[in-house]
DNA sequence: CAGTGAGCGAGCTTCCGCTTGACTT
């Protein structure tokens, strides 16, 4: 039995740990927290100065016995949590939770998991600092006492089981309000100027300095350009430098592989956990850019061996990121000299892209030599410009070169030829090409994380959660779009003549952007309102503000916490009695046809468009019809509103039944028969489709399906062997059994497929379909529906003192 | 796979930050 208990929050760090601390140390971790405010209920006394009341997560009952029960037999218990204010908290915790004995705890801290660093803070030990303590409680319970108040008035104006919070309504806010600027945009255009001109040692690339608002302006210069000679005026050349950016936090790390990956902010994290617990890099949610030593001379010799003396450059980086507490160090390879690792091909190009950008955040600037031509062209006062780039030095772009998000960058410029002043070109074309302003971005998971990191929302642990859970509520939805055509007028100037010419190209297409559902609308318009100074951006700011002078010891935590209490809680009360229930109904305008009124609101089952007035107050059923994929409440137009009312379409008799044409969950599709048959993107459009082009549609399908059946069984109906994307299958009472390899699907007999479908069961029954990692990953909003209900609820309430049971189907 | 849209009203939903866990066509 060991006489020390070293007691981390994570069991990798434990392991590692272990190994620098030797044989008197035992090294065990809390897995996080320990206890906090019980899930069902609010859990703070706040008549009684915000007295908590936590529990211990029945999850860890056993492992807080076990550390109890160490604890008791250790000469000293060292409290060895993250030096920041969770860490403190939990450190705390464990004293209260563990009963532990002042004379024999001591609290350390530690930055970097290296043995120096370790024993240096063994050797440097403190008591708990209770203010920082309090700057934590008071965290908690003003999250608490804004998640559980608000969130039960948005049950009752709103909608059921919906949710609010210091973090994820800002979260949504910023979606909603850039939605809104994109919907007031509204796009002009101007004329871009370039020219490809002759010089003796080659060609060269310009554009004109200066864009020209109107057609007829962009004619006249083109038209003069026609007998106008050009002359190079000037030729200047800036030295230039680019250095690397910092090593990576949790943030910069989920922007860098959402850019040059495509991963999801979930799943860089999880990626990045197996890497950690491999003991490849170090800790994955830290919000610091800061190198150890060790990694510092880890990263120089290696880039010294692999590219010389002169690539190498030491950089110390400072972190800018408002409310940064980093208690770890950046994100980093554990061992520089590793320049790959083994495991699954997204662990190797995540590990490759964080050894990169370490490695790159040591090495030198690159030394650019900027060249800017300008050629003048007689008779007008606008000029050319060409510009180009060399590189003197590569420096850490040997390595690596960082993202952007600006989705259309110009390509970068390129090498120029020799020219000198005065030498006179000749064109060999000018074009006048008209471009549109740019839309503001939609967030990517990976911008919104960024932008929240800026306004100080959220820590590197609750990034992907916050993400996941805004889009859970059906707030958010991560969506693809479609580009729309538009056209643009193009001038080219070509043996001396100008020509016209009207080309299309698409635009505002997207892919895997947060687009605001109308739910998210109605409850950030809702929340701005009565809750305007917590849905303020710069709200977080100011209470940390706060939180740090608690920390301090500066303010006393439950002053604080009843500073803010009483407004706020005022506000609930008054929000609860006065505020109008929030359907988010807009009259969209009238129907020609009827005269009646046209409105949309969110419905029972989501958004709809409502054609006359409700049965109670004109006695007669209005028409309803849902809003499609893409439509919001707020910006359906009334052409779109009747064109929803056109669905469904009866087509016309067939087979003596009708056909209707409709547009579903899954898109337009005909219905014939009670069978349905989906109508392909670009194949017929539901509105316009004719009877003719149905049936021929229907007559396919009803092909393409014969010829999925091998074989049917007359005896055993619902038995079939089919032909499927995978190959044949045999299909029976909704399972589908595999046919075992090298017998021919055609040959065989209602016997030999009862005798497939006897083994196969008797081997744990066939596989079920739905993998659990589409349940995991952002997918369209769970409704609140009754199944869900019961999964909850499975198990029945125990009386007395284990009141946080959380059913965990866990073994 | 694809719809629906009114209402009895029990009992439930919810926060932010620490941590890891467990499944297959």
């Amino acid at each position: 039995m060991q006489d020390n208990l070293v007691i981390v929050e994570s069991p990798a760090k434990a392991k590692t740990i272990e190994k620098f601390l030797g044989k008197d140390f035992l090294v065990k971790s809390s897995f996080g927290h320990i206890r906090d405010l019980s899930k069902n209920k609010l859990s703070i006394d706040v008549d009684n100065n915000f007295e908590p009341s936590y529990t211990v997560d029945v999850a860890k009952k056993k492992m807080v016995t076990e550390l109890k029960e160490l604890a008791a037999k250790a000469k000293i218990v060292w409290l060895a949590s993250d030096e920041d204010r969770e860490g403190e908290a939990i450190a705390w915790h464990l004293k209260e939770v563990l009963e532990l004995d002042p004379a024999k705890t001591k609290r350390i801290v530690f930055h970097e998991i290296t043995k120096e660093a370790i024993l240096n803070a063994i050797k440097s030990p403190r008591q708990i600092d209770q203010n920082l303590v309090n700057a934590q409680q008071a965290r908690r319970i003003l999250d608490r006492l804004v998640g559980y108040e608000v969130s039960p008035i948005l049950w009752k104006k709103v909608r059921p089981s919906l949710s609010a919070g210091r973090v994820q309504s800002v979260a949504v806010r910023l979606i909603v309000e850039r939605e809104r600027e994109i919907m007031a945009f509204a796009a002009t255009s101007n004329f871009r100027i370039q020219g490809l001109f002759t010089s003796v040692n080659g060609d060269l690339k310009a554009e004109l300095d200066r864009r020209f608002t109107m057609l007829d302006e962009a004619k006249r210069f083109l038209n003069h350009c026609v007998t106008a000679r050009f002359t190079i005026e000037d030729i200047s050349k800036k030295p230039a430098k680019k250095s690397p950016a910092a090593p990576f936090t949790t943030s910069t790390l989920q922007q860098e592989a959402s850019r040059k990956l495509g991963f999801s902010v979930a799943q860089t994290m999880t990626v990045a956990q197996k890497l950690y617990e491999a003991g490849l890099i170090t800790y994955m949610r830290t919000d610091s850019v800061n190198l150890s030593d060790t990694a510092l001379t880890g990263a120089q010799s290696v880039i010294e061996a692999m590219y010389g003396n002169k690539y190498h450059l030491l950089r110390r980086f400072k972190t800018k990121s408002k409310g940064a507490q980093e208690a770890h160090e950046a994100i980093r390879p554990t061992y520089m000299e590793n320049t790959s690792v083994e495991g699954t091909s997204t662990e190797k190009r995540l590990y490759d892209l964080i050894w990169k950008r370490t490695i790159a955040s040591q090495m030198a600037d690159a030394a650019i030599e900027k060249t800017t031509i300008t050629i003048g062209v007689s008779d007008a006062k606008e000029r050319f410009e060409a510009v180009g780039e060399v590189l003197l030095f590569d420096g850490f772009l040997k390595v690596y070169i960082e993202g952007t998000d600006d989705e259309n960058e110009d390509e970068s410029s390129t090498l120029l030829p020799k020219v000198t002043a005065g030498e006179k070109l000749s064109s060999k074309y000018i074009t006048a090409t008209e471009r549109f302003t740019q839309k503001p971005p939609r967030y990517t998971e990976a911008s919104l994380v960024k932008k929240m990191e800026e306004l100080g929302i959220g820590r590197p642990s609750t990034y992907a959660p916050t993400i996941s859970t805004i889009a859970t509520r059906g707030y958010v939805l991560k969506e693809d779009r479609d580009g729309l055509e538009r056209s643009f007028t193009i001038l080219k100037l070509t043996n001396g003549k100008v020509h016209q010419e009207l080309k299309t190209e698409i635009f505002g297409a997207e892919k895997s952007k947060l687009f605001p559902s109308d739910i998210g609308i109605l409850v950030t318009d809702f929340l701005t309102e009565h809750f305007t100074s917590i849905l303020s951006y710069d709200f977080t700011a100011n209470v940390e503000k706060e939180f740090d002078e608690i920390a301090l010891g500066t303010i006393e935590w439950t002053k604080m916490l009843r500073t803010f209490y009483t407004t706020f809680h005022t506000k609930v009360e008054e929000t609860t009695l006065n505020s109008q229930p929030s359907k988010g109904e807009r009259l969209v305008g009238l129907d020609p046809r009827t005269g009646k009124q046209i409105y949309v609101r969110i419905g029972r089952f989501g958004p709809i468009a409502q054609l006359g007035e409700s049965e109670t107050t004109s006695g007669e059923k209005p028409q309803y019809a849902s809003l499609q994929k893409g439509q919001l409440i707020e910006s359906l137009t009334l052409e779109e509103a009747l064109k929803l009312f056109d669905l469904p379409r009866k087509l016309g008799q067939y087979e003596e039944e009708e056909i209707t044409v409709a547009i579903g969950k899954f898109g337009p599709y005909i219905k014939h028969k009670s069978k349905f048959f989906s109508i392909k993107k670009d194949q017929h459009d539901p509105y316009t489709i004719t009877i003719d082009e149905a049936i021929t549609l229907i007559k396919e399908k009803l092909i393409e399906d014969k010829n999925k059946i091998i074989t049917e069984f007359s005896e055993k109906a619902g038995l079939k062997v089919l032909n499927g994307r995978f190959g044949p299958y045999i299909t029976f009472e909704k399972n589908n059994y595999k046919i075992p390899k090298g017998t021919d699907p055609a040959s065989l007999s209602l016997d030999d497929c009862l005798k497939i479908i006897e083994e196969t069961d008797a081997n744990g029954g066939p596989k079920k379909g739905k993998a659990s990692r589409f349940a995991k990953s952002t997918k369209v909003a769970a409704k609140p529906t009754k199944t869900t209900k019961t999964t909850k609820t499975s198990k029945p309430k125990s009386a007395g003192a284990a009141k946080t049971t959380k059913p965990k189907t866990k073994k």
